[in-house]
RNA sequence: GGGCCCGUAGUUCAGUGGUUAGAACGAGCCGCUCAUAACGGUUAUGUCGCAGGUUCGAAUCCUGCCGGGCCUACCA
């Protein structure tokens, strides 16, 4: 079966030098609804994450902490291990930056750079701030009163510090860059970001210094080993170290290019500056496609550790669920915008959206067929126009879906479901399956039908969104595991098929009894 | 300083030249009773940031201004 279409998804990976927040959690979680989607949808799917685990950073935090650096690695990837079950996620792999394969790919990388002429020996030297362990060119730096130089956006003081390091000739990609911005319209998006690159590439490239000596902790320069690799270099690897490079007959090869790297915005410029011409640069072809998301606020307010805001995506799961968080925060904001966390407005997508319109039409109808239709699927009699024309916006679903995440537009996915959803509702009024259970049982037979039907073809589409729900609501319909892909969407459901118990899935979020005090 | 984007009902947004500007949530009223006190119908909301201009016609195009965001460059 190597003939199917493949998929190639990837969430940055995560330095382990933070926990896991609402940010990783959503760019994680955007990749699994893709992921998940193109497995129904047939496609041979691979999805990584992954750590990134060297630098500067976590050679001091692990001196800090008394460890060596891969020991302390070690123990912060497993918080985002972690997080994939909490999550629900569906990688189908994790890597490690400090696995020997990826150094391996590095070291290639390294070297088909090196022979392309594209990487030569200079000094890096600039104004050094050690607390913010960067660099800053003159103009960002201010003598104060008291004659210390110091970063203008930082305040910290800086030195003059000049290391050896390699660079990559950058300066000499932008027009090829440009090229290849142009040719390929889909490789930046959202819009807004492309055109922030385009006009940052126009703007000339700086050569690029990719390699230290002032720490150790990192893939070592091939020949010259008192340099490690610059971190970025390093970590947008790990991309085609998944996919077996150099070996480009390793069985994962196939995947390469992506077709999607999903990062946040703060990132894009190592995705659609850096990454694409170090691959050009050796002879690899760039991913598809890189998404910009953007960042969360907590109830209005910027999230930083400073203010104590900060959203711990394992206890959002635990208050809402984790279904209602995953569909709330696809759902709420336009899918590269930024979102604003209000706890209201998850109230609101939970009770109204998931309890209210779409857990709550499931119950009417199964219950209905519970008590009226022998605890089995109800007999389709002949179809009226009021029926057809609600099981052609069902079936009409897949498509819709198929195109909007094509684009990545999760929320627009979502509305275009529960579309269907409140026309389902409507027509359950319209129809009054309980009043023709005493006028007419076998069109009261048909409307449930119609309704299960409906139900069936929505549920098989949220599946990749909420997977938990979906398959308890996909169980009531006695639907077997063998034709919850794609390929069955118009597999429909069989008259006299037996039905278990209905039970409610999305129940309503009941506020806490407040305290008294 | 340069560049990009945004400012539309209480709220979140859709609408990028053409009849009385839409949706959802929230609010009021009515109906239904199968269902998780859920569902459906219906009503009301708006100087489409401000001011000019182009046009038979502008939320939509142009100019300026005000307000907000993002990227980027820095001044001597």
């Amino acid at each position: 079966m190597s003939s199917r279409k493949t998929y190639y998804v990837t969430t940055p990976i995560y330095y382990v030098n933070d926990v896991p927040h609402i940010g990783h959690a959503y760019t994680t979680l955007a990749c699994d609804v893709l992921a998940r989607f193109m497995r129904l949808d047939g496609r041979d799917v691979h999805f990584l994450t992954g750590t990134d685990e060297h630098g500067q950073k976590i050679e001091k935090a692990a001196a800090a902490a008394g460890l060596a650096p891969q020991a302390f690695a070690d123990k912060v990837s497993v918080s985002f291990r972690e997080l994939i079950g909490a999550m629900n996620y569906s990688p189908d792999n994790f890597i490690r930056t400090t696995e020997p394969r990826h150094y391996r790919a590095c070291q290639a990388l390294w070297e088909k750079l090196e022979e392309a002429g594209d990487i030569y020996l200079g000094k890096y030297a600039g104004w050094y701030s050690v607390r913010d362990e960067t660099y800053f060119v003159e103009g960002e730096t201010e003598v104060g009163p008291d004659s210390k130089r110091r970063a203008l956006s930082t305040g910290a003081e800086v030195e003059w510090v000049e290391e050896p390091s390699y660079f990559f000739r950058l300066s000499a990609w932008a027009e090829r860059l440009l090229a290849f911005y142009e040719a390929n319209p889909r490789f930046i998006a959202p819009e807004s970001r492309r055109n922030e690159v385009l006009s940052f590439v126009r703007g000339g490239l700086q050569d690029l210094s990719v390699s230290r000596t002032s720490f150790s902790w990192g893939v070592p320069v091939p020949g010259d080993p008192k340099h490690v690799m610059y971190v970025w270099l390093d970590a947008l690897t790990n991309y085609i170290t998944e996919c077996g490079y150099p070996d480009t007959s390793d069985a994962l090869w196939k995947f390469w290019p992506a077709d999607l790297h999903m990062v946040g915005k703060d990132i894009i410029r190592f995705h659609c500056v850096f990454w694409p011409a170090f691959l050009m640069a050796a002879g690899v072809a760039p991913p598809q496609r890189v998404f910009a998301h953007g960042w969360w606020t907590n109830e209005g307010q910027k999230i930083s550790k400073s203010l104590g805001n900060v959203i711990d995506p394992v206890e959002l799961v635990a208050t809402y669920g984790l279904d209602p968080v995953r569909y709330f925060l696809l759902r709420e904001v336009p899918f590269g915008n930024d979102g604003d966390f209000q706890r209201r407005a998850m109230i609101g997508r939970l009770n109204g959206d998931l309890a209210n319109a779409y857990g709550n039409l499931c119950q009417r109808v199964l219950s209905i067929v519970a008590r009226n239709c022998g605890g089995q699927v109800p007999g389709k009699g002949p179809l009226i126009d009021a029926d057809t024309a609600l099981l052609e916006r069902a079936r009409a679903l897949l498509a819709i879906v198929r195109t909007e995440l094509e684009e990545q537009a999760f929320h627009r996915a979502l509305a275009a479901l529960w579309d269907v959803v409140g026309e389902a509702n409507r027509y359950v009024d319209a129809q009054a399956p309980w009043a023709l259970a005493k006028t007419d049982p076998a069109r009261r037979d048909t409307v449930l039908w119609v309704l299960a039907e409906t139900i069936r073809r929505v549920t098989l589409l949220v599946q990749p969104f909420m997977p938990g729900s979906a398959a308890r609501i996909l169980d009531q319909l006695a639907v077997p595991e063998a034709q919850r892909a794609f390929s069955a969407f118009d597999a429909e459901l069989l008259p006299g098929t037996a039905l278990p118990a209905p039970q409610g899935v999305f129940p309503r979020y009941a506020e806490p009894a407040k305290a008294a005090s």
